[in-house]
DNA sequence: GGCCAGGACACCA
DNA sequence: TGGTGTCATGGC
């Protein structure tokens, strides 16, 4: 797959988060109080529901553990039965641990030290933690570090691709060197761009035109629009 | 009962 | 680098 970018990206990006941010309006995200309330979000979301994610951040949070410190305290057993609505309970409380681990052995249990890193040696060490791949990394770069890393999950490829952007099969690392080439360095832009696609993903899609409710009929494949080769 | 949901990792070619 | 199997709960 040639690493080019599709002709006009930048360009025709603009309206369709436009559009998007106009039907949707402002997301808000991402839904939590402080920083490691957000990357247990991101652990505990992984291909799973945001439902069943924030039952485990509730139990977590009952049992006074939603810390560094609070994690790395519970037993292993304990641990698990608290995020087990997220599914994938035994591998999520590993990650969870693998990274209060990371915070403390690397930072002196200082958060706020790991999160203060330049974006790239952030995202390198990110990606070093048992459990952080590209997708958790970018996520907690942007929504806690507030630092402008693009995030690209299987939403993100769905609906450029539905809309003929991009190629359905192109990988994700390559979608986000393109995006992040596209998009000046905001992280309030790529926060709420990122959350509005996942708005957008969410929503049921016909495919069809039959579909006036969708905000991206117009430069939809399935509407009439424009397929970018 | 089957499918899907805001992935990552181990293993392999 | 890319493909496949595995991990698991809960809603529809």
């Amino acid at each position: 797959m040639s690493e080019v970018p599709p002709a006009g990206l930048g360009r025709r990006l603009e309206p369709v988060f436009d559009a998007l941010a106009r039907h949707y309006g402002p997301q808000h995200w991402w839904p939590a109080r402080h920083s490691f309330e957000m990357i247990a979000g991101a652990l505990l979301v992984q291909n799973t529901a945001w439902t069943n994610a924030q039952r485990a951040l509730d139990n977590l949070t009952a049992a006074r553990a939603l810390s560094v410190q609070g994690i790395l305290d519970l037993d292993e057993l304990t641990l698990q039965e608290l995020v087990r609505p997220s599914g994938y309970y035994r591998q999520k409380a590993a990650k969870l641990r693998s990274f209060a681990r990371h915070v403390r052995d690397e930072h002196g249990g200082e958060l706020a030290a790991l999160l203060s890193l330049p974006m790239g040696g952030l995202r390198r060490e990110l990606l070093s933690i048992w459990g952080v791949g590209a997708e958790t990394a970018d996520a907690i770069i942007l929504y806690a570090a507030q630092q402008p890393s693009f995030v690209v999950d299987g939403y993100t490829v769905r609906v450029l691709s539905r809309i003929g952007l991009i190629e359905g099969r192109t990988s994700r690392r390559l979608v986000r060197k393109w995006l992040m080439e596209a998009i000046a360095p905001d992280p309030r832009r790529y926060a709420e761009y990122h959350a509005l696609v996942v708005r957008h993903g969410k929503a049921p899609c016909r495919k069809t035109p039959d579909c006036p409710e969708c905000p991206l009929l117009a430069m939809c494949r399935y509407g009439g629009g424009v397929v970018l080769r």
